[in-house]
DNA sequence: TAATAAGTGGTACAAAGTGGGAAAAGATGG
DNA sequence: CCATCTTTTCCCACTTTGTACCACTTATTA
């Protein structure tokens, strides 16, 4: 299970480091793409069909799945690590996730939520604020 | 059962040290997290599923358990113990937390929560006022 | 009070992370 | 179509961090 926070920096390269413990769980072959909240996802290739859980199956007629797919799917790139764990980050999601130094990993179960730092730093106040309510909705079931 | 309430301080290192009691029910692999009123938790890593009931499962779409897990997961860290009982806090716990100095950390059942020990005091004394108001409510069922 | 167990502080070494250089691949222009 | 310049990939060496362990201090118990 991915876990955990991982402080970077994009180096001069554009690349970002992922920690031993990522890597792991990781292996080789994996896909980047955009998440939700202006973060980055990156999962194994593998895992993929994880991403479309909610969406998948459904006829490509249904706008909000053909919307959601071309969203998760569309700007997706395959990446894989160097030696010492590190990949490029394509210059696309660099953009959408606004990230140019600093920024914040987090394992999430089975992927990683990429931030620029500052943003999942405000973030995470509005969880820390929020939390009590979300979790009293999601064991309501709603 | 985890019970009581143990005394610490934060050393040079960042650890912080578990008597033995708490030991020999958490066993050697824990995962420290954000918890609730601004304390941590630490939980055995086999016993993670108590924290995530009601986000398993769902797909990525979903926000509310996308917020959870985030939350719970995205911040936490696997931490082992030394031959001494001792684990290192994270940086990012530590401020979330602001525990510098003393801390205390309270046994509830089937996990642990580390307070900076201020905190915990006037938290205690919340809970001392209000619980009679507290246990009412929640024994009316809201 | 002696003996043993628990707790604290600190050092040393191995592993992980970082920056950068060289070679290979690809692009551009004459 | 070849020569040169740019970009990408791979790899090496240095730095930093984390972990294991050791020695000493404090508490506990017989």
């Amino acid at each position: 299970m991915l876990l955990g926070r991982h402080d970077s920096k994009i180096d001069e390269k554009g690349r970002i480091s992922f920690p031993n413990k990522f890597r792991r769980e990781l292996g080789e072959k994996l896909v980047i793409t955009q998440g939700f909240e202006g973060s980055l996802i990156v999962i194994k290739a593998s895992d993929m069909n994880l991403l479309l859980e909610g969406s998948l199956g459904k006829p490509i007629i249904d706008k909000l799945a053909r919307d959601t797919e071309t969203f998760l799917l569309g700007v997706a790139e395959e990446v894989s690590l160097d030696a010492k764990g590190r990949f490029i980050i394509p210059d696309h999601l660099k953009r959408y996730a606004n990230l140019s130094g600093e920024v914040t990993c987090l394992g999430v179960m089975r992927y990683v939520r990429i931030w620029d730092k500052k943003h999942w730093e405000e973030y995470n106040k509005k969880l820390i604020n929020n939390i009590g309510e979300i979790t009293k909705k999601l064991s309501e079931g709603e």
